[in-house]
DNA sequence: TTGATACTTAACTCTATGCTTAACTTTTCA
DNA sequence: TGAAAAGTTAAGCATAGAGTTAAGTATCAA
């Protein structure tokens, strides 16, 4: 299928990645630098940046440069929604399952 | 990195990809055979095969096969631990962005 | 003004992913 | 029994992704 760019395609591929994972999970603690990111990662720093660059492009993560020092942030709103699309999903199919079993109670054993 | 193929891993890139988001979107409204999934994506059924395995291997998806018919299920358990991950820490950012906005209050504007 | 710091870009390699077609293997049922 | 239905496997191809090194650029501090 051609890539049709949609903001959950770039988020869900962003958070497939553990190393970018890695770095959203430090970036919930605060903001960070390039650098700080790069720090318990063992890849080059270019490496890193390219996965800097994955999850901007996500809007998982906004950055801002002051200065030589690029300061990074993670962006709630977005991770509000690929958070969402998962928790509707389940509740849908929650709520199947839960009627489902209403049934089977009340029938006292019949199948669906 | 290595791929150590772990459970987040598999479950965030199985999420990545429209085709197979449109197929968890289908079994959220219940259990489906595999040629009922591929119906409405425009591609071959070793395709859309291919993508149930990605989603089975995610744990996202379980699959049984009765007679030639193999029926799949989604499996909540694997949605909310990837919900959860998300929700962790998006918790954690918000409670910050919530303590730093407090902050900010009481001393009128001091900054941080 | 010069050396160090902190990115940033470019070019390249290697592997993984997402398809395809063709060829099987069951099951089912007329 | 034998063709149709439903799925499965295999092989191959094209592109995207994750990493590398090497070579910039822009700030900062002395």
């Amino acid at each position: 299928m051609l890539n049709f760019s949609q903001p959950l395609d770039l988020m869900f591929q962003a958070l497939a990645d553990p190393s970018r994972r890695v770095m959203v999970e430090r970036l919930s603690r605060g903001p960070a630098s390039v650098s700080e990111l790069a720090k318990p990662l063992s890849m080059s720093l270019p490496a890193v940046y390219q996965h800097l660059q994955v999850l901007e492009a996500s809007g998982l993560v906004c950055t801002e440069k002051t200065g030589r020092v690029r300061t990074c942030r993670l962006e709630a709103k977005a991770l509000r929604s690929a958070e969402q699309w998962i928790s509707e999903r389940r509740a849908l199919w929650e709520r199947r399952l839960d009627k489902l079993g209403d049934i089977l109670t009340e029938s006292d054993g019949k199948p669906d």
